[in-house]
DNA sequence: GCCGTTTTCGGCCCGACTGTTTTCAGTCG
């Protein structure tokens, strides 16, 4: 079965809503969205915790939720739900997706106005009614139309890919700059989430306006949205935008903390600083009596409380401060411990640089090895390669082998997986091969078991070595296909084939909290670029950020290995 | 509604900002 966690999350996401729309506490509604966003991130499936009784062992989830979300799973219906909603008119919900309006407001105009929806709630807000609305007024009534209108053409996120590089060349002019004594990415780009919401760079300097006036003149500059004394805002020439905040350099820690988030972290450290009756802000720690004990730097605010520096990778709530109470954080994969790349095409079928251009680049990134995987035949949009040509390729690269050695150039394959879940060439052509990934790339709509199917017999080929892109999402365009991943994942742990974390910033796929299910699993991973021109050989650091957030250690990945090492590997499997 | 170096009740992150107010409430990040 497929897995409901989402489903439940959003579930409990609604009833915090319904709960925020009657005028609720609002401890109470985050009671249910902190639920709500652990059972969405967590890989354990929730009807298995269901059936084994240990819901309540869900943190977060008590008594109340656990009985709640157990109804639900058994009958499909929640009485506390419907309810909920018969209390609420139908629609009212959509007040709180417009900015300005809280549960507090999206209350008072649903009791006092009997607004129901954004389109009534314009017509009210022209209509002058709001102002008469205590706490309301004529401005914040401006506001309020002014937002209604836009409300559905906001929400535009950008991959980690496209964000990450403009952020990082910003930092590096900033750096630059005489009167910064710091700066880097904060916000989800440094905790290398997968897409990101704004572009946020921190700095540190003793002269915020020359470092103001530094970042709205720099050459990528379209527009300045906001100037002011610390905190500019500007517009790129590919219109993004991107904001800027000056600290003083005693407080860049403290800030440096509080803006990279995640907020459910930022939160759960404030709470251990107030349990020691410490205040934590972004402006440095402090005693009760205001006193400051740490801010210069980060890892000075993390050891005042008690725990080592926490990667902002696994900066999400999901264990990592009771692991950095217990020095028992993981020592997480670097981009640095990759030996090689195991992903990567040629323009033999639908890369755009040769063969000898990619192995070149492979050698300049100081690799010891590159697997050259082509596509296979059925993949005819991606000029597959026919039997007769993986023929010629081999032989090209028998021919380079001399040339690069001690390099290592293997032969591989990147062999579709057909819809029965047997493979796109003859197990005797599969043989020559010096390592087999196999992914597919068509009929991605079958139903959800016969898609676990195919790709459980194809972990079980005897030829294959790596599950290539597992679950085909498209972030931002298209998500997994239907698939049952916890499956698949043990068969792949039964076959002892390794599956890809694939880097191209639109799959990332395993995603993050799979990769540390895999890793539980027993599941070894390798983290390829899927490199497509020497330039995507790059993309691999997008891989190893994501296994990082899967709390993936250098020996769960595959390529990190030495060649030696790697060749036994993979011997050892033919 | 959850949770416990503040333990079974009484807390639950902090500060900026805005707009409403005349000392504060609500929202946002």
């Amino acid at each position: 079965m497929a897995r409901r966690n989402e489903e439940v999350a959003w579930l409990l996401n609604d009833i915090a809503e319904l709960l925020a729309l009657q005028g609720e506490s609002p401890f109470r509604i985050r009671a249910y969205t902190e639920a709500a966003r652990t059972i969405a991130a967590m890989a354990e499936d929730i009807e298995e915790l269901h059936r084994q009784g240990r819901l309540e062992e869900i943190p977060g989830v008590g008594e109340s939720i656990a009985r709640k979300i157990a109804e639900y799973l058994v009958s499909g219906r929640l009485r506390y739900y419907e309810d909920l909603q018969r209390q609420v008119v139908p629609g009212a919900a959509e007040l709180l997706r417009v900015p300005g309006i809280g549960p507090a407001r999206a209350h008072l105009l649903l009791t006092r106005l009997g607004i129901t929806s954004v389109a009534e709630l314009r017509r009210a807000a022209q209509e002058h009614r709001l102002r008469e609305l205590p706490g309301f007024g004529p401005k914040l009534e401006e506001r309020i139309a002014r937002e209604a209108a836009r409300v559905g053409e906001r929400s535009r996120r950008l991959l980690l890919g496209v964000a990450l590089p403009l952020a990082e060349e910003v930092v590096t002019r900033l750096r630059a700059h005489p009167a910064v004594v710091a700066a880097d990415p904060a916000g989800s780009i440094r905790r290398m989430r997968e897409t990101i919401g704004d572009i946020d760079i921190l700095a540190a300097s003793a002269h915020p306006e020359e470092v103001v006036s530094a970042f709205t003149s720099l050459p990528m500059v379209q527009e300045v949205l906001a100037t002011g004394p610390t905190r500019p805002s500007i517009l790129t020439r590919d219109r993004l935008q991107v904001d800027l905040r000056v600290v003083a350099p005693g407080e860049y820690g403290a800030a440096l903390q509080y803006f990279t988030g995640s907020k459910e972290h930022v939160v759960a450290l404030r709470g251990l600083a107030n349990a020691r009756d410490w205040k934590l802000s972004e402006y440095g720690l402090f005693d009760h009596a205001g006193r400051r004990i740490a801010g210069r730097t980060e890892a000075d605010v993390y050891h005042a409380l008690g725990m080592d520096w926490i990667p902002p990778e696994l900066r999400e709530s999901r264990g990592e401060i009771e692991a950095a109470q217990r020095h028992a954080l993981p020592h997480l994969v670097e981009t640095t411990d990759l030996r090689g790349d195991l992903h990567v095409h040629t323009d033999w079928s639908d890369g755009h640089d040769s063969l000898e251009r990619m192995v070149d680049a492979a050698v300049a990134r100081h690799y010891q090895y590159v697997a050259i995987t082509d596509h296979s035949p059925s993949l005819g949009v991606a000029r597959g390669l026919t039997v007769e040509r993986v023929q010629a390729q081999r032989r090209l690269i028998d021919r380079l082998r001399e040339r690069y050695a001690p390099f290592c150039i293997l032969h591989g394959t990147e062999v579709n997986i057909l819809p029965d879940g047997s493979l796109d060439y003859p197990d005797a052509v599969l043989a020559g091969f010096d390592i087999v990934t196999a992914s597919i790339h068509s009929h991605l709509d079958l139903p959800h078991d016969r898609m676990t199917a195919r790709l459980v017999r194809a972990l079980h080929h005897p030829y294959v070595d790596v599950l290539g892109h597992p679950t085909g999402r498209l972030l931002l365009r298209r998500p997994a296909y239907e698939l049952d991943i916890e499956a698949v994942l043990r068969a792949a742990a039964a076959a002892g084939v390794a599956v890809e974390v694939n880097g191209q910033p639109d799959r990332l796929d395993l995603s993050d909290v799979w990769c540390r299910r895999a890793r539980e699993l027993g599941v070894l991973l390798v983290c390829t670029s899927d490199a497509h021109s020497t330039r995507q050989l790059g993309y691999v650091r997008y891989a190893v950020a994501t296994a990082r957030r899967g709390w993936v250690e250098p020996d769960g990945v595959v390529n990190t290995r030495d060649r030696e090492a790697l060749l036994a590997h993979l011997r050892q499997r033919r």
